[in-house]
DNA sequence: TTGAAAGCGCTAACAT
DNA sequence: ATGTTAGCGCTTTCAA
């Protein structure tokens, strides 16, 4: 029988066993106080002995710190919202802190229930995050606690947002394939109502302006999915316009658009480069031939996000406003030079 | 000023203003014990006054319950691991349950950690998941709360796994094979350690053999991707034994194999039917023809796992060693009769 | 250097 | 029907 199957032992446990006062042992397990090394010592043997373990609970009540942080998604957890929660766990975890996980699915009422069960927890603070980088509403001074955005952008600028740099990394991937050799630029790209897809078309025209030369054509809107891609190809294809390089605002679009450049009879790379985004490896790395893509390096999205957190709860000052997250060039055989 | 913004109110706060003890308080709020209708009307309105809202670290020091379950995985979250949180967030929700994310992947020094640190946040609960669903060391005896593994099995049968239905899923996949007309039928699936191709061979065999037929070669084993898949194709397609329909063991191969089929100039639905497995909507929607596929129903293991952790904290009893959940059936074109 | 005592916010047993 | 008291496990003054 060991005996920690019992009962949990604690601090008084650990004290009738040392021999001291339970305040003592807690002076001596957090190295804190004035102790004589002696009694130290004796306090963790009799602590390992018992296998003693703080009651984090009942820390949590007299130090008002829980080293909880909240996970708020507007939606649902999704592809883009797991490196991200990897990232921000990679800088917690040491920490000792956890996540708690709480998936809104876009409804307000349901956020409202999160958001007070968070605070009736008294965790020490909550990221929100969701699938798109639109501007959500603020969580405001209902939540007076510190909350960072990783992802979506709150509307106030009173708040901290970490985002990922959709217009620069469109700038790389479209200087990419100008290094490349490619003059003659296409850009295929999502619903022209969402902010990323704005800031892609910017990060492509900034690109574009410093080498001198332009898109051949208006950018092409679509849905995010292949079946788009395929149908933009068709469209080049048909098009008339000469073309020797396509970025494309994410992989699924930049798949189909290989596909069917490559069934129109047209080599990639060695007639057209193709670029896409997201750098999601299921789809980059089947596509033939796989894909460059642009990373946007969600997970140290997430590590920044929690890094801010983690210094807003420690009272230090942080930048309010927008975090931008550089985002990085994937080389794969898709712009590949021959 | 909103009074939120200050200290939150504590039951002795509202016990005064309401002129009476947090003790009456506490009943009022919980609805136990016996009160009059108009000092409980008194409390509540009071509480009300104040925002009042119970601090749920102080409750759950004295009650020992935290409303808190661990979910511990074993590699990072991952695509098979959204759906089963979704599912189990839809039953822990509504009853104030939050969950505490863990990933340990796959560094048993960081699981132990992890399971301390469960451990003294006093979770009333541990989900165990990850991505495989081989079988895995129990907890054990160090850890003397409710656990319930989900989509990984563990190896003491005094435990509850919850598990999707392989063996029942590739049945179902062949037998739709089968009702559509195919006789000729072929394998093309994972690496053949994987405890899961392993049962998907056996639901293969009792379909085939409540048929009257048996696969036209051996299981054609290999990796998870579509480079397999088509590679596979080619073997088939070589391979000078006629087929007609093809099971495949995931989404990937089934989309990789429909591709080598197609550019092998056999048509899909139409000389040979394919079914996935997965319902992994990018791939399965997106690969032409769109895969019929089984669906795992991850959200509805997700959900039964937590229902099962739910009756267990709560001291209900419940059956150990292995819960299956039923799969499904999603007909998309790639076995559609023309 | 150590112990005693109070208190974090809540609940439950026992008085009244 | 309501108030009083004690205590969950820990930390933190303050006294000794």
């Amino acid at each position: 029988m060991s005996r920690e199957r019992t009962k949990p032992a604690t601090v008084t446990d650990v004290a009738r066993l040392a021999g001291v006062s339970p305040g003592t042992v807690s002076k001596a397990l957090n190295g804190r106080g004035q102790l004589a090394a002696a009694t130290r010592e004796r306090v963790m043997s009799a602590a390992r002995e018992l296998g003693f373990n703080p009651n984090l609970v009942a820390r949590g009540l007299v130090s008002g710190r829980t080293y909880l942080v909240g996970v708020l998604t507007t939606d649902t957890i999704g592809r883009f919202t797991i490196p991200l929660l990897t990232g921000a766990e990679d800088v917690l975890g040491p920490g000792q802190m956890s996540m708690l996980l709480c998936e809104s699915r876009g409804d307000p009422i349901r956020e409202q229930h999160y958001i007070r069960s968070l605070l009736n927890r008294r965790v020490d603070g909550v990221i929100v995050t969701g699938r798109n980088s639109d501007v959500r509403p603020s969580l405001g001074a209902e939540v007076p606690i510190p909350v960072i955005y990783a992802l979506v952008q709150s509307d106030d600028p009173r708040d901290t947002s970490v985002l990922h740099d959709d217009r620069e990394g469109a700038a790389v991937a479209v200087r990419h394939l100008v290094e490349t050799g490619r003059r003659r630029i296409a850009h295929v790209t999502g619903p022209g109502r969402h902010a990323a897809v704005k800031r892609r078309l910017l990060g492509v025209e900034d690109a574009l302006r410093a080498e001198g030369v332009s898109l051949i054509d208006e950018p092409m809107y679509g849905e995010w999915s292949e079946a788009w891609g395929r149908e933009a190809a068709f469209r080049l294809d048909r098009g008339g316009k000469e073309f020797d390089g396509v970025f494309c605002a994410s992989d699924q679009i930049a798949r189909g658009l290989v596909d069917g450049l490559r069934e129109a009879g047209r080599q990639v790379p060695e007639e057209v480069g193709v670029v896409g985004m997201d750098n999601w490896d299921a789809m980059a790395e089947a596509a033939r031939p796989p894909l460059t893509t642009v990373d946007l390096n969600l997970s140290g999205l997430g590590r920044t996000a929690a890094e801010l957190l983690v210094a807003m709860i420690n009272g230090r000052p942080i930048e309010t406003g927008h975090h931008l997250v550089p985002s990085s060039l994937v080389k794969r055989r898709s712009t590949e030079l021959s």
